[in-house]
DNA sequence: CGTGTGATTTAGGATATCCTAAATCCTGTT
DNA sequence: AACAGGATTTAGGATATCCTAAATCACACG
């Protein structure tokens, strides 16, 4: 529970770090290194490196050959890194009419040199929203978050309509293709029927059909309609 | 004349000396290394190391011992971060209801990380600005800049109506001052009289009247009306 | 219950940036 | 024209991050 350096204290590297145990770490338990070098695209013996460091500093508890995870003031650094990133992505679609596919790669480099009050600011001028463009919630100014797992598009039962709560965000063409298609958060959506052994699932959305791979549809985070 | 890398390519720290070589060549023809040192705040042996890197790539032509000079290259990075650094503080003030004086430090991380079309989205939202909430000139897309010298108000002759058009923007605390007495870009101010050996300067701003030290009075450009 | 395979860490390097202390250079003044 | 003092560069280090190659570990399976 010690007192957290400004955010300006921490390198970029560092919250990216964090960031990813995080995500990895709501899925999985525990972050192993390989998962956290490949989401970060770094070798396996870098992330050892770095994972020395981040423990020194009290942000991860490391248990050797298996796998990290966030302390307490990890947390509150990746979830403060995670609210940045989510208002940047929000305020630059409604405020400054950016593509949905175009957010991640700006906001990945201006979380790390925004200040608090300029993300304070974004997040009023657009009215304080709760989730980011692609449906990903944003974690409040005192670090809360709605961490609540939705099921994906893939394993609704077929006839059952569902809304589109969340799509994932790190392939821009595959968020455009997912634009085009009207699966975007909201959306109403119903599962017509699915092929067998990973064949297409035939979906309506909106007025029109459609149909796509199941490995696109376990991207698409849906909650089904009562 | 290469090709010049994508903005990305060049680190925080080269944009920022490009910056500072940029500011320094105005006044003086070539940037000395102390004078860089002492502008970045940065040991002068540091700058030594960085300008032999800056040759290397072509940014600047060193004369060994006899300071630096931008190349056309090296001009159009340092005028490529000055536009974001300027265009960054006047969307903050337009947009977001930044103070003049809050404006500076916010730009001087987010010039490094934000991208063309951001700039260039945040200078469509204000208008496409001139200058920025100090007055100084911003470049424009292709790297063009007003860059006519103003006389400042310490120069101006006694009697005399003038306009404010240019504050330095370096230091915060400063700033507010010069707010509180109205010397902002756009004043309209006349210099009552100067008492001699470094005395109060007696001003007329809008409708009050104040006295400033001549430091102060070095600080704020001006422009004699007819 | 040994063993191989995949995961993890260690060893040894590279790069960019910064520092202090010690040389070296330049120039204006005597 | 020599020299002192200030400016500049070199030498030697520190830190953070990344890499590849080699060693080491853990666990599941035969």
């Amino acid at each position: 529970m010690t007192a957290l350096r400004a955010p300006e204290a921490y390198t970029a590297p560092v919250e990216d770090y964090l960031k990813a145990i995080y995500e990895i770490e709501r899925g999985a338990g525990a972050a192993a290194t390989t998962d956290i070098a490949q989401r970060l695209a770094i070798a396996p013996a870098s992330v050892s490196g770095m994972i020395r460091r981040l423990a020194e500093q009290g942000l991860v508890a490391h248990e050797r050959y298996h796998g990290v995870r966030l302390t307490d003031d990890g947390r509150r650094v990746a979830l403060r890194t995670l609210r940045r990133h989510r208002v940047i992505e929000a305020y630059l679609t409604r405020a400054l009419g950016y593509a949905w596919d175009r957010v991640h790669d700006e906001a990945e480099r201006l979380e790390h040199a925004a200040s608090e009050e300029l993300i304070d600011r974004m997040a009023a001028a657009v009215g304080e929203p709760a989730v980011d463009p692609h449906g990903a919630p944003i974690p409040t100014r005192e670090g809360e978050i709605d961490d609540r797992d939705h099921s994906a598009l893939v394993e609704l039962e077929p006839r059952r309509w569902a809304r589109v709560v969340r799509v994932s965000d790190d392939d821009a063409a595959r968020l455009r293709y997912l634009g085009e298609l009207g699966l975007v958060p909201g959306a109403r959506v119903k599962l017509l029927d699915r092929a067998p052994f990973g064949g297409p699932i035939r979906l309506r959305v909106g007025g029109r059909e459609c149909a796509i791979g199941p490995a696109l549809a376990a991207v698409v985070g849906v909650e089904a309609e009562e």
